[in-house]
Parts: structure tokens; C-alpha cells; sequence
DNA sequence: CATGAATGAGGTTTCATTCAT
DNA sequence: CATGAATGAAACCTCATTCAT
């Protein structure tokens, strides 16, 4: 792999090595033309240490490194390049397991509802009372996202045309929406229009947890809680 | 005649664009090269038109179409090259107003403020009454959300780091703030928290808004005003 | 909606060079358009001739191009384009192997400090008389300038902050000075500063050169030589 | 330092110019559009100072501001518009005054030349004896040279094509070419070659200073002196 | 499975110069 | 004498994607 480019060796220092001669070649080939990687005496190559992962592996090395990438620096600044680097693979490797940059973010997406929702629905599956399912839901839900934040931001944000917020989160607020009908079917609160309810009642949270983050509230984590709490029970007549 | 300091990166300090004395040149008008300016029967050319206009005028058409380009395909997605075109002037021109391609968006965001603020608050100083305040208010936040809501996303969508939404939002929702604590003093209604309650508010205010557009609700503008009036009431503990 | 913060820029993270999904793309080679490499006869279309050389030669051969160019038109009148078209390579080759246009040029500063610095100590190293190793490093500093003018005034002209001549040429004073001195040392001459007098008989052989080169001087070479030679012998009281 | 060919274009006239019909004017027009100069009360309007300077002092002024700019970032990397800046005049005006960015550089090596000869022929001037007549020269050059040190590069460094240095500094080396003869005629030394030496020892001060500009000598200005000075007698056969 | 050299369209930005007022 | 809005060619550099090995 002679690579003489001024470029900042990539951060894995095990290094990648290209073999041969290829047969086909130009006869201007004089000499073996191996860069700066064959440190090793030459007469005793290394017997090449294995390169390949089993492809899920690789293909979750891949993901992690654009997660973190796209985190930092945003879907747009992050390089396939950067992405490579960081996983410490050959350009063409990516395009082994992604179609394209934006098929990786979609693959990251994919990841992040499923985790979501998951949690979400998992603390409400623990509680039987509706009051309980509502309050654990919103527990969860702003956990969750103050939790993955960075995540979430740039999972959703990136991508033309930013489709309406309301719109990625549609499983989830489904799932708000579902919650919100059923305790209304048994008389544990009130509502006009469940989904449209779900759909403010999740805005809402997600903008005190935004506020939250933005340190545009002094209350801590706890309180912001409570108060997102009670401002569900106001909204469905429970206190 | 070796140079001692090896890698030290000389100091670049030519200009990056033009490399040879220009000689014969651009401004020569030779042709009919006349950019977007030849709408009229070309046949017939005009004769010269004076091309400048005062700045101010030149300015808010290249803000114009910036806006209309932006609204269309995305910031990224619109060239200079695209706004000038539609604006019909030349490369330079732009540069002449805006110090970046960012720089117009930024433009454009203060333009959109400025006139997103003044639309509510003139809304709202028509009334005396807390309650038809509030009213005015959302009301007033709603319909200028809903007529604005293409310019409102791609001046505040597009840029990183996507402060949170809250953040953009600072301005208007300190407006609903400070409307809040306003009746809270008087009685009117009853709130914990004035700021994080008109975080959370305006949280779901702009919610239904994106649900409405998305499609998502099948209710049409009116009855999604009255859910969130009826929400905000409810919340306030005034129905 | 509105943004509190007026002007502040905001972090402006959008690639510059592609804004939209390049879905397919420019490496797919559809048409004809090979570049410059269809050298061939185009009634015979090459059976795509491998375009990949090892680095090394491909680095080269940008180097070998930029410093012709350089040469006849100058390093700012000399475009990347230029560049790459010489060498029969896509523009994007050419930032595989430089980070920058000015990156080339020191690349080309290094390769000629190398190679001018070694014809100098190997025609030293053949002498072991003082005089003689003075004589030898004169002549073939002299010779190796003559040889090398259009190069050398390139590779160190065109560099700002147009550092002081001398520094450039540092090593190579450096190794005249150090030769005085080990003169000095065995008595073979006499001087005060060898360090200010290798600077000065530099510059005098440097200026002599310049001066046959301009044509100001009726000498040919082996009497603006000979001339040189004498008047170090002067300076240094050998004659 | 100075130029012999003194008021030639330094590189072919580039033609220009262009002339049309002015036509009818746009109604579009509708303030007298005079910029941000309005900054007094429109009210009260300031009654014009007169902005207009007699045609040297102009011409003088412009010439500073380019010099001081060139000095500080080079000729390339200064734009007009930065000197019309800086000159407090509006761009058009330099035009006025000079044809091109080149012919105010013209006219600055001009400036330089005349002001640099006078210097040292009037140093000169003083004396009679041949002794003390090539030390005024010596010492003048060298002291303007430091005094001078930055004008100097810009003014002669910037050009293309780099003329070899020894050329710009003809009329200076013929100055000392003279100066050599004459003293050699009265047999005040002796000498093979009067330019070839004068050549030489121009480059050998002009060296020393470049180094000592370059801190690269650990001596003061009196201790070069001292040091070419030295340096010319032994060359002349005084010492 | 993996590599990495090569592509090249496409973007932003600069600034010398003109000319109508 | 002076202005300054407008021009527009031309430059540098990026990086998603391909494909021969």
C-alpha cells in the first residue's frame, strides 16, 4: 500500500498490506515499490495477519465509527474517508456493507428506534396500572432521550428533507398514542383526540428536555421529570 | 541552494484566483453575455440598461432569492451560482452583500425573526384581557407557523451545530413566558413554572403544527387551533 | 422560530464540493471521457489500460510535470489544472499525493536541495588537499548552479515571506563554512569569521553566476569560474 | 537596487477598454443611491467636504498605502481594494492614478532606486581620496540596505520574471564598477575586472546583510561593517 | 473479504478592472 | 477629481464512488 500521500497515517497502526505484482503490469514497474510499510525485513515477509472480521462485526465496526463520527462533526463534515480511518479499513470495504454515506445514517437510524422503542415499551411492560404505564412511559421516554441525545440529534436532524420531527418519531408517538386510547377506554382519564393528545404530550416533553440540555432551565434532570409529569396528568385531568 | 527548514509549509500568499495578469477583461461586455438580465426579446436588445440599483434594493433581491432557492432544494443543495442566476446578477454581486453563501442564510434568519415576532405581538397587544392573550397569542404562533412554515425550516433547519430547537426559538417562547407569568400574577391562571411550562407549551404547539403538515392528524387548521387551544386551557387549569 | 442571537455565525459544516446525493456517479466511466490517456489511435479504443501506477512513480511524475511548468510559466501563473493535465491525471490525483498546490513546490524544494547538496560533497570528497577540496567545492557549486538556474530560481523564488536568500541556502554555506574552517584549522588560510566569510564568498559566487546568466558580464564559464576561484584565494590570502 | 529600463511597461500593454451606448435609464433608480457615506443626519446634510486633494499628494498618498501593504503581506496577497482602503479613497481613484496594481509596483521601484542612489552618491560625494570613497560607498550601501530592508524585497522581489537579482541592481553595481576602475587607473589597488568585481562584492555585502537580517551571524551593524569592509580590502589588495 | 489509486464534477470565493454618474 | 456597484473569469480544493487486483 505505498501510500506517499502527505495525508495522516490513519489512526489503526496495524497497517493493511497490498501484496503482489499484479501480472498485468505496466513494465515500467522497476522495483517492488512497496511505500514505507515493509519495516520487516524484507527476506522474512510476515505471513500477512488476517484482515477479515466475520461481516457483522465489520459491519458494526463500521456503524460505530460513523456514530461517533457523525456525532462530532455532523452527517455533511464526516468523510467516508474519516469513516474508513476510524475504522481502520480500506475505502472500499464500506461500500462492501453500505450502498452509500447516507445508506450508513439509514442503518443507524434503524439502530436507534429499535433500541428506542425497546427501552420504552420494556418499563412500561412493568406496570399493569394505567397511571403507572403513563408515568413510566414519559420516565422512560425522557430518559431515553436525554440519554442518547447526540445520537438522536444526528440521526434524525441530518437528513433532507428533514422530514417533520413528528414524522421520525412516528412509532414511538404511536406507541404514546396507543397507551393514551387505552387508559381512556377504561375510564383512567380523559381525552378528546388521543393521537393528537400523544402528539403534544410528546412535543412537549421533548421540548423540556431540549430546554434541559440547552441549560435553558436550572432544574436538574429530576425535577424536569416531575414537572413534565405533571404536566401530562394536567393535560389528561388526572390531578 | 537547499533550503534548510524541510517541511515547514511556506507561507502562501498568493491570491487563490487569478494567477496571471488579467490583461483584456471581464467587465468588456462583448458579447451577449448579458446573464439572466435578457428577458426581453432578444432580438430587439435592450440598450444597455443601467445595471445598479441602490444597495438596499439589490440586497433584498438577492435575499429574495436566496429565500425562494433555499425553500425549494435546501441551503446545501443551492448554489451561489443558482441564487445569482435567479437574482440576475453576477458571482461577484453576491459577494459584494453577503461575506458567505452561510452568511445569506444567517440574513435570511433575521429577517424571518423579525417578522415572526412582530406578527404575534401585535396580535396580542390588541387584547387586554389574559385569557384572550393567551388566545391571541397561540393563535396567532399556530396560523404564522402553518403560513411559514417552509421559509421557517430551511432558515432554521439548516445549520449546525442544530442547536437545540429551543435555543432558536428563544425569543418567542420568552414572549409566551413572560405572557404566562403576566396572568399568573394577576390570578388568572395558576403555574409552577412559567418558563419551563411555556418551553413545554410551545413545545406542543409546534408538534401539532408539524403533525398537521406532515398529514398526520386528519383535522384541518381550525380544529387543530382549537386542540391546542383547549390543551394550553387545560394545562393552565382555566377549562 | 426566531433566533435570539442575531449575528453570530453559525458553524458552517456543509461540505463545499457536493450538495447533493451524487447517487450515480463521476468515477462511473460511461463515456469516452478517459483523459488524457487516450494517447492511442481513438479509432482502436485501448481495452482500458490500467490507470494505477505504483505511488511512487505516480508522484513523480506530478512533480516532474509542476516543475516544468513552474519553470516556463512560474508557480502562481501555473494552475492545478496545468498540473495535472501534464501529467495525464485527474485533478483529484493530484490532492491524493499534495495536500496543496504550495506542498508540490516544497516537495520540489526538497528534491533539489538533495540532489544539489550531494553533487557538491562528492566532488569535495575526491580531494583531500585543502586548497584543493576549496577549489572543488567552488567549481561545483558553481557548475551545479549554472547547470541548475531555471529550477533553483523557481523552487526558492517563489516563496514568501521571500525569507532571506541566505537562509535558503543554508546548508549548503553551512558546508562552505565549515570547510573554511577545517582550513583555518591545519593553516592552510587565515580568516576571522569563517562563518561571515563563507556567506559573503557565497554570495560573490552566487552573484557572479547571476550576473553571466543576465549577460551583464562578457565571461564564459570558465573565466567567470576562474575569476570565482581567484577571488577566494584572495579573500582568504591563498594567492 | 535600482531598475535600468525605468518607465518601460513591464509586460505588454493589455488592451482595454470598452464603450457603449448609455440608452435610457431604468425608473427603477430610485434614490440617489450614494452609499453608506450618509452617515450624517440626511436632516442636515454635511456640506460636502471636499474630498478632492491635489493630484501629487494623491498620487503620494496611494503610493504610501501600497507600500506599506506590500511591505506587510506582499504584492499578490494585496488586493486594490485593500489600498484604496487604506488610502481613504474610493476604488476608481486608483485607477485614476495608476493604470494597473503592477504600475503602482512600477512606480514604487522608482521611488526606491532614485532615493537609494542618491543616498550613496552623495556618501560618496564627500571624499576624494579613493580609500575613503569606496568605504563611503560600502558603508552607505550597507547601512541603506538595512534601513531599506523590507521596501527592498517587496519592491524587487515580486516581479516577474524574477530578474536575476545583479540586474536590478545594475545602475548600483555600475555605480561600484566606477568607482573599482577609478581607483585601479590611480593605482589605488589593482584589479583583473572591475564589473566582474564589483559583481562579486555587491553580492558579498548584500549577503552579509541578508544574513545578518536573518540573524544567521551573531554580529552587530558596526561588526559587519567592519566585516565587508574588511572583506573588500583583501579582495582589492589594500589590506 | 479486502484493498486503495483514481476519478472529475462541482462548489465557493477572490479581486482587477470598468464606467455611468 | 472622485465614486463605488457591478462584473465574471479563473482558481483551488473536496470527496462519494468505482473497480482492477
Amino acid at each position: 500500500m505505498p501510500n506517499s500521500s502527505p495525508k495522516a497515517e490513519p489512526t489503526p497502526p496495524w497497517p493493511k498490506h497490498r501484496k503482489t505484482e499484479p501480472g498485468a503490469c505496466s513494465g515500467l514497474r522497476v522495483g517492488p515499490a512497496q511505500g514505507a510499510h515493509a519495516q520487516a525485513n524484507p527476506c522474512f515477509p510476515m505471513p500477512d495477519l488476517p484482515r477479515t472480521k466475520p461481516a457483522a462485526l465489520r459491519r458494526d465496526a463500521l456503524l460505530d465509527a460513523a456514530e461517533r463520527l457523525f456525532r462530532e462533526r455532523g452527517f455533511a463534515a464526516t468523510s467516508v474517508d474519516a469513516i474508513v480511518a476510524a475504522a481502520g479499513v480500506a475505502k472500499g470495504t464500506f461500500y462492501l456493507y453500505f450502498k452509500s454515506k447516507t445508506a450508513s445514517l439509514v442503518a443507524l437510524q434503524d439502530r436507534f428506534v429499535f433500541q428506542f422503542r425497546d427501552a420504552i415499551e420494556q418499563a412500561v411492560g412493568a406496570h399493569v396500572d394505567w397511571s403507572d404505564r403513563l408515568d413510566a412511559w414519559i420516565t422512560a421516554a425522557l430518559n431515553g432521550y436525554l440519554d442518547q441525545t447526540a445520537v438522536h440529534d444526528v440521526v434524525f436532524h441530518e437528513v433532507r428533507p428533514c422530514a417533520r420531527r413528528i414524522k421520525s418519531n412516528h412509532l414511538v408517538i404511536q406507541s404514546l398514542a396507543l397507551l393514551i386510547e387505552g387508559g381512556a377506554a377504561t375510564g383512567a382519564w380523559r381525552t378528546e383526540d388521543a393521537r393528537l393528545t400523544a402528539v403534544m404530550l410528546f412535543s412537549a416533553l421533548h421540548g423540556a428536555a431540549d430546554a434541559a440540555i440547552a441549560g435553558l432551565t436550572p432544574l436538574d434532570r429530576s425535577a424536569c421529570l416531575a414537572a413534565v409529569l405533571r404536566f401530562c396528568r394536567r393535560v389528561l385531568g388526572l390531578a
